[in-house]
This record gives structure tokens, sequence and C-alpha cells, in this order.
DNA sequence: AATGAATGAGACTTCATTCAT
DNA sequence: GATGAATGAAGTCTCATTCAT
């Protein structure tokens, strides 16, 4: 029964139990947030940001409208959202590396495989290689370029120490880094889980392919 | 001399309009609609297509929105002449390179330096690499995507030759492609013409870069 | 007390709005849509269905546009559900008369009668009659029409029991039905509620002529 | 002569050629005129009125849209026109009844005959029963009304003087006529050339079923 | 006599968001 | 915490009509 569930009661819920109660909906605020984020990471991979309608966000939740207005500020902050648990678990997995493993092409390439793994079957992930962020207002996009660049840092930093210490060819870092997560990215755009090519496949062959050109030629001095 | 034609001055033509442009209400529907699809990829680009309303478009044209009908069926076939004009223009580009330049290695680093350059300057090439097709419907989305294919199947097609020819090391040519494919239209995601990187020095290095992981490594006998 | 069950005080009644009816902010789907239907059978009698806009239809509700899309899907829906209403009412009417009241001539009679002042009386029966279902979509309209036959189907079977039990005159029923609801749908078209014609008096005498001819003539072998 | 008829050429053609090329003008625009009413009934007979646009109308023509409105002021004069052509032709063919065929009921039974033949057979006629004079503007509307009641005014006045012969029973003329005439208007209504049944068969058995019922009764001495 | 091109007005519909409970 | 109901703004598109030639 419901104009909304628990008006009468509601009233007197709060004074009841202070503290518990508390936490207990901070519990469930936090889990109905990530109930939230997954189902729109889904939805906005599957159509599109503009073209997921917040009615079909609720409606696959089966939570009212409003209700997410409750959660979220608006539709802008479930992508920025989105955005932020996709650069986690990228900087997760990728941070879990050791980072000892041998020369900067070793890491390289280490880094490419898990780079492209996450992309390839972690929806977040995806999110983040693959929903331009110009969909959002320039704030917000600009507080999510400061994370994205941190992942990008990284890559240019393996490719530094690489040429650093010998094991990459000299080239602009910049650069290679760009074609890196370029091609690893765009894989995002047409990788279909139901497809026959397996994530590991592909992560493996675009090791080989996006590190093999920066191997130093032997014998030449470029 | 019509706005369609003349591509080296092009980079500033969007701002151009037939209207009115000789005398008034000259005959004009190829030009109109050359001049309605330029300034549609721009806005394209730039905003993306959902975001870009027909309004906008016939205010940045300085003609009313109906006039736009007259000229198109609707927003979609704007895109698809779009998509069109882009593939077009690279094809005519990758058709120019002479067939006979070489192994296959040769021919494909030729490609890939040719591809690079049209993706990050000409609009509607940018337009291939960058718009998502999966805002078309689905039967335009076909034609698109069957367009598509031919650019698709010729780096493959460079990357089998070059296999057999002994200048590509052995791998998936599939991937190969999108490898390489993918680190191109990525980069139309994120360069700017006002930016620093000149967009030879990109195709330059991304040719290097994307080229070298398919070499045969010496000494091996694969 | 709902609109949509006070009928006799109901010709006024397309002025009333449930919106802020009680207390503010009932509960009242059902209550609403009644409303909507009620108020939209009255323009599209008035102006017609093409010509009543949406916006013409909310303002008379004294709510706003997309208002009427929370309850209805769509302009077309409303229609479908004025002729739901109407051909309920309808035969809700017709139900009640007893089917054993004479033979067939004589329920053909009170059916006439019956019909006539549901036309000519409620704004339902005569969008029924009257709106033109070909403004519908195919689906909308074979389900309408479905609805439709049935009311046909009674006045052929009406017809064709009087035929049998010697009542009416040998002829074809298919032709006679068409002859009358054809009359009275007509009547629909140019009768005003405003003008000197009662209801009773047009029903009464539309009985008389339409049923004459369909006597069995004395004597005479047809 | 109004300002979008011949304003460039006239100034020199009517000094050139005086009179016959006037005349040939002439009939050529008659000819246009009638061709142009003559494709615009079917449309509107088959789409209705407010589907039907110009844009069909001049396609269909295989002429442009703007010389339509060379030969008519606009949308609703075309309408008028066809209406004015359905009564002329309904008139016509009612007029050609010989005014001393019998008795009041006898040429009633003629003219509904004939009535039905027209409406059901010449597409004008049928515009004249089916197209719902409420889609023009009132001024127009009170000049096709006018005509309209001059057939209205014939049925009810062979009507009456049926009545006074003794060869129709005593009843209401107007509703009389109201119920013959709407009977066969309405069957313009859901008659198709294609279906099963003839306009002859439907004229024969409407005259029968609408005209038995005025039949005085016998051995009542009203 | 005819037309290619253009337009103002307005149609239906969708969406992100909020109000009042 | 949650929701049924509501809305302002905007979107795509169509139409009758007219301008300039």
């Amino acid at each position: 029964m419901s104009l909304g569930t628990t008006r009468p009661i509601a009233r007197k819920a709060h004074e009841a139990e202070p503290w518990k109660a508390f936490q207990v909906r901070q519990r469930g605020m936090e889990l109905k947030r990530d109930a939230v984020i997954k189902t729109a990471a889904h939805l906005f991979l599957e159509h599109g940001y503009q073209k997921t309608s917040m009615s079909l966000l609720a409606t696959r939740l089966k939570i009212s409208k409003p209700a997410l207005y409750y959660y979220f500020r608006n539709k802008e902050e479930i992508l920025v959202e989105c955005y932020r648990s996709g650069i986690a678990e990228i900087e997760d997995n990728l941070g879990r590396l050791s980072p000892d493993a041998g020369n900067g092409m070793a890491r390289l390439r280490l880094y490419v495989l898990e780079y492209a793994t996450v992309v390839l079957t972690h929806e977040f992930g995806r999110c983040v290689a693959m929903i331009d962020d110009s969909e959002l207002s320039s704030k917000a996009r600009r507080g999510v370029r400061d994370l994205k660049r941190k992942i990008d840092a990284s890559f240019r930093r393996l490719v530094t120490e690489g040429i650093a210490d010998g094991s990459i060819a000299d080239c602009n870092p910049k650069l290679a880094s760009f074609a890196i997560a370029g091609a690893i990215n765009w894989a995002g755009t047409w990788y279909k889980p139901s497809g026959e090519l397996l994530p590991e496949e592909i992560a493996q062959a675009f090791m080989e392919i996006l590190t093999g050109g920066l191997r130093p030629r032997a014998g030449k001095a470029t």
C-alpha cells in the first residue's frame, strides 16, 4: 500500500532507532547506488548514453523515476559514477601488476594485456573506453578527464621508462600511448561478447601487434 | 567553383553558404546539399549526432528548418550522406596509392599513412571514423556498414598479402586490421586541429608504431 | 461520484475536470482517463479528429500536453478508447432489451429506437457513428472494426429472425441493416442538441420509416 | 485576377494576341481546373480531405505545387469545387427525371433510385455525400450548405406531394427526407466499387426499404 | 503559364526533472 | 525512502502557402 511506502511510519522510525538505522540506511544507499550504476552502465553501452532514458533505467531497476533522483542528482551524475567505477576498475587491475616485472617493455606488455582485458570484459571499464565524455557538461568533463589522464600517464610513463632502459625504441611516448590505448578503446566499440573472438585472444594479439612496433630495431641507430 | 570540390580550401568552408551565393536563388540542389552535409558533418563532429538538432543546423546554414527537408528526407539521410562522402573521400585517397609500390608491408605502410591523414584532416573522413552508426535505423546501418566493410577489407587484404610475400609476420589479419584501423579511428576522437600535434606527425608516428609490430622477427623461422 | 458513471448529468460534464477535484492530487488513473476521453470525444465530434490537436485537448482539460501522454500512449489510443466507450455504451443499451419482446420485427423496432437514441444522445455513441475509422492505423482499425461488426451483426440477426418468423418481408438482411444503421449514423452527423428536433422524436420517426419498408406486403408474394 | 496569375508574361501576352489567345487560355484554364478537381475528388475520397496534401495532389497531376495555386486560391476552394461539381452532377441526373411520372410516391422512388446511383457511381457525387463540410471555413460552408439544401428540398417536396396525393403516409417530410438521404449518403461511406455488391443492386434495395416505410398503411384512415 | 525553392505555423511526441504526498 | 502525477523545453517532421524567376 503506498502513496509512498511508509509515510505514516517513517516519521516515527528515525526517532526510534537512531544509530544502527543510519548505518543500515547508508549501507542501503551504497547498495542501491551500485545497482543503479551497474544497470546504467549496461544500458549506456547497449543503447548509448543519450538514447538511454531515465524512464528505461528506472523500469529496468523496477523502481520509480523519482527514486533515481533520490540517489543521484541527475543523469549526468550517473554517467560520471559509471566513469569513476570504470576507472577504479581499471586502476585496480593495473595497480595489481607488480612494478618490478622486468624492463619497461615487459611491464608495458603486461599493462596492455591487462588494460585490454578490462576494457573487453568489464562493463564499467568499457564505459570508460567507449562513452564519449563530450556528452558531459564541461565541468563534469574536466573531472572525468583528470581521472582518465592518470591512466594515460601510466602508459606514457611505462613507455618512457622502456626507452630509458633500452627495451623500447626511441619514440614519442605520447603518441605511442595514444596509439596503443586508442586501438584498445576502439576494440570496446566493436567487440561483442557473443561473437567468436575471445577477449583473451584479442588482448594477446593486441599486445603483440601494439608493442611490437616499439621494439628497438636491431642494429639500427634510429 | 563549388563548395563540394575545393577540398584544400574546405577546412574553413563550413561557414560558407551557397544560399544567395552568386545571384539570388540560383539553381542548386547539388550545391545546397553539399553545403548542408558539410555543415552537418562539422556539427556532428562537434556536438555529436544526437545533440545536433535540425534547428541548429538550419540556423547555422541561415535557412529555415523546413528548407532542410526540401533537400533531405530526414535527419538520418543527412548523416548517411556524411558517411557516404566520408567513405568516398577515404576511398579516393586510398585508391590513388599505386598498387605496385613494393611488397605487402610497404603498401600497408602507405595505406596507414594515407588513412590516418584522411581521418585527421578531412571532416567527412572523420565522420566515418567517429560517428557511431548505431544511431542509424537498422536499414541505413546496413548500407553504411557495407560501405565501411570495404575499407576494412582493404586493410585485411594488404595484411594477408604481406604475410604471403613474407614481409609481414604471421598473424591474424582480422585482428591486425582492427588494431590498426582502431588506433587511427580513435585518433579522430582526440585530435584537435588547433592542438600542437600536426596531422603529418601523427600519421607518421602511427605508421611506424602500428606496422612495426607486424614485421617478421629476425631470426625467427615463423 | 465519477465522471464516467453519471451519464444523465454527463451532457454538461465535458467541462468538468477531475484534476484537483476533491483534494489535490488524488489517485485517479481511471478517473483521469475518463475525463480525457470524455473531453476528447466532445472535441472530436466538434472539430473532427484530425483537427483536434493534443494541445487543444490539453488546454481544455487544463493540463499540460505531456500529461496526456501519461494517461495515453498517443492520440490514436485516445480515439480508440472513445470508440470502445461508445461501443460499450451502445451494447449496454441494446443488451438491456429483452430478447423475447415479440417477433423479429417487434424486436428490430425496439432495437432501432434504442440505437437511434444512443447515437443521438450519448457522445461516445456518436463517436462510433460519426468518426471515420480510416483515421486509425491499420492495426487499431482492425480492432475497432471487429467491435463495430458486432453491432452490425445484431441488426442483421434481427432481420434474419424476422424473415424467418414472417414478421419481416423477404429481403437482403445485409442491405437492410446497412440502410437502417446508415440512416441513423448519418443522423449523428446533422443532429444538433440545440436544434428544434428532439432525439425521441427523431428516433421514433426513424423507427417507423426505416422498419416500415420491411413489413411483409399484405397479399403480395413479394 | 490575382497577383499569382499573370504578372510577368501577361503584360506582353495580352498585347500580342488579343482574342483567340484569351479564349484558348480560358479553355485551357477550364480543362486544367477540371483535371485538378477530378483528381482531387479521387484523392479526397481515398484518403480524406485533411490527409490529402497539396503535394500529393500536385504529384498525381504531374504538375508543380504552385501551379495548383494558379488555378485555385487554396485547398478549400478545390474542395468547394468538388462539392459544386458533385451537386451539379446530382442535380443533372435528378433533373432529368420527368416531373410527371406518376404520383408522389412513384416519383420519390425514381428519385431515390437515381440519387443512390449517383452517390455510388460518380466520384463527385460521392464527395457531396461523404466529405464532411465541417472541414470548410464557415463562409465556404454556408455556400456549400445552400447548394446541398436544394437537394434536400427536392426530397422534401416529393414527400410532401406524396402525402398530398395520398400515395405517401402522413409523416414528417423533413425527417423522412433525412432518413432516406442519410441512408444513401452513408452507403457512400462503406461502398467499395471492388466489392461484391453492385450499385444497381444497392440502389434498388434501398429504394424498396426506404420508401416502403412511407407507404400508407392499408385500412388506415390516416 | 509554370516552377524550384523557401518558410511560418503548428502537429505529435519524448525527455529530464520536480512537486506534493 | 519512495512515488504517482505533472510539466517546460525541446525534438523531428509536415503542411499550406508564397516568393522570385
